[in-house]
DNA sequence: TTTCGTGGTTTAGTATACCAAACACATGAG
DNA sequence: CTCATGTGTTTGGTATACTAAACCACGAAA
């Protein structure tokens, strides 16, 4: 299967051209152009994104280091599978993560931002026979997620939480179902409503539950998959 | 100052050129030869040792991934400074990350692992004269807090235990107490005791309140540091 | 004396070249 | 037909070459 891929617009702002090639590639794994399984090429990437192979070699470098893609030791690159034992364990990680960030964020949001999320889940909850409801989901979990990471106070947490949400997003695209996304909606509105009444508490179990629920589901959806 | 370094002796393995200039670096950075605050030139580097600029470039990138070099917009890098703020972070993390770990390794710590981490510990309690306690405490503490984390049974844990302690590393050489490390060590005794016990909670707090003691000396001394 | 060029030097980023290792396919022996 | 072997191709790792940008030091002008 060839997939076309192009370097993306801010390769013009004054960055690195290794850095432009990493948020392509991230951004094609993320959104599924590029699956798991797929043995990616420096060479052939390079032609494809018109650079040479050191910013390509570089990128990968990072993205190995993210998880997103194995370097194996037989010189060929793969975009990174996941078993059911990865997925489960992703979701520890991030249970024990963001739970610990939405406790800390009951303290510490301010009002700005919780007005901010909170328009944005009434906006989608209204919203739902729009086409782009999946990728309009797919920003406010992430602007979710992040703001809540963010108002904890520690850069360490922030920067570990944004780390696996990637990778959550790496497969994420795999199969979700519409009901599963309401339903995912609903939990958000539930750690939003504990943030805003300050209850650390709550806002913690809110966000264990949550991810317990996704958990279960990726868990049981890769079981299937790959028994088959 | 000139710094001298010489790649590790494991470069001869198949493994990577710049894997081997990353360990070298790291060790450098965390043995305390590389203060925080130089600046490092990757043709220096590479003269240095005796490598072509490509793999010390890769393994900057690498460092700077961790946390360890920064890469200022000046193409400049330098080894990364640590504040008060940061140290206070870092070990908000450790205690979330290892208290975790402790939990699951009363859990889960087979009887092998506890009898080789007692024995150290033993030994090294009987041992306070000897002049190389100091390295031979850090060797125990790598070991022990690695055992900890991999007696979890979580691989990202695990990896992001490794990461921190890393950190951790790189700075504790700075100034530490022969009080304060005999202190530790019975601490590490009482996190011991609660797993030998197969008491998560106990095994858990004994953890959290032995990085407390850590985080509170080391904000401390910092502070200091920065004020003078 | 201070300030603003100005050119030489050094930096990191990128491109290109080279090489050893590993793959893939074909060909031959059994 | 199967399996081993050999060879051409492709791979990633490394070295080297080139470039643009940033630093630095020195000098001229205010």
């Amino acid at each position: 299967m060839v997939v076309t891929l192009t370097l993306q617009a801010e390769s013009s702002e004054g960055k690195r051209l290794s850095d432009s090639v990493y948020e392509t590639m991230l951004s094609a794994i993320i959104s599924g152009k590029l699956k798991p399984g797929t043995i990616v090429s420096e060479v052939a990437l390079s032609r494809q994104l018109n650079v040479s192979r050191t910013p390509v070699h570089d990128a990968l470098r990072q993205l190995a280091k993210d998880g997103l893609v194995q370097q194996r030791a037989n010189h060929r690159a793969v975009v990174a599978e996941f078993t059911a034992a990865d997925i489960y364990d992703l979701y520890q990680m991030r249970k024990l993560l963001e739970g610990e960030a939405a406790r800390l964020a009951a303290k510490g949001m301010d009002r700005a931002t919780l007005a901010r999320l909170r328009e944005t889940a009434n906006s989608l909850a209204e919203d739902r026979d729009n086409p782009k409801w999946g990728a309009l989901w797919a920003d406010f979990d992430e602007d979710f997620h992040n703001a809540i990471a963010e108002s904890s106070g520690s850069p360490r947490l922030c920067q570990d939480i944004a780390r696996y949400h990637l990778l959550h997003r790496g497969f994420n695209k795999l199969g979700t179902t519409p009901e599963g996304l309401e339903h995912a909606l609903e939990e958000h509105v539930r750690i939003l409503d504990a943030i805003e009444k300050r209850d650390p508490k709550e806002a913690q179990r809110a966000m264990v539950d949550h991810l317990q629920e996704w958990q279960a589901y990726f868990v049981r959806h890769f079981r299937k998959k790959s028994s088959e």
